[in-house]
DNA sequence: AGAATACATCCGGGTAGGCGAATACGAGTG
DNA sequence: CACTCGTATTCGCCTACCCGGATGTATTCT
């Protein structure tokens, strides 16, 4: 498998709103999905599948108990990772800004 | 401006394989446009593009020298963010995997 | 067993964004 | 000046993927 593709995906997994609100949330502490979906907004199925992600990803852990299931941050270097990321962060665009352009 | 929104677009600007290989080739030095076409084997004006995401994120720099643009890494901090990257990912999956999923 | 709870997966719909080709721009060259 | 070269931008096309709602799967409670 090539590993760029790989790194490019696990960056692309912080590269949406909601997941990076979910792991800032969980680097706070463990918490349920239920948890997280009172605390993002979104529906249960999406928020299921956001921590999804970003379990396969390797940034967080699942811990079942009975029928909860409880997601922490699997790593402590994640913290650095998002620390690092913020100091640096003053993005603007992705591609052309075609949203940004005006024609009549 | 939503700082988390912000950081998303930063960390999506490193979630496309192409950008990355430009970013990792630059990591080895300053280089020109052309030398980056020639590198990762897109269209020029594709190269053109992820270069000016990548400056506009901040990771990059660019450098007019007469018709030539040499664009290099604009912070030293962008190779920690790469190689702390690196040594972490393992990720499988952005969304429900339904290419996976099979259907006649 | 049946109902309720907590979570996971599937489905269709809509949008962001990656792609090459064509074109525009600006700086050197003859 | 016209021409070429290096780069930037625009244009459709198409895929990835985010979204809610519906449904599936365990587990616990009565």
């Amino acid at each position: 498998m090539d590993e760029v593709a790989t790194v490019a995906r696990f960056f692309r997994a912080l590269g949406d709103s909601s997941r990076l609100r979910l792991l800032e949330f969980l680097l706070d502490g463990e918490h349920s999905v239920s948890d997280c979906v009172g605390q993002i907004g979104l529906s249960q199925g999406r928020v299921s599948t956001h921590l999804a992600c970003l379990a396969d990803c390797g940034y967080i852990q699942a811990r079942r108990e009975g029928r909860w299931c409880y997601y922490r941050v699997a790593d402590p270097r994640v913290a650095e990772l998002v620390t690092l990321a913020r100091a640096l962060a003053a993005c603007e665009r992705i591609d052309a800004p075609r949203t940004a352009s005006r024609r009549s």
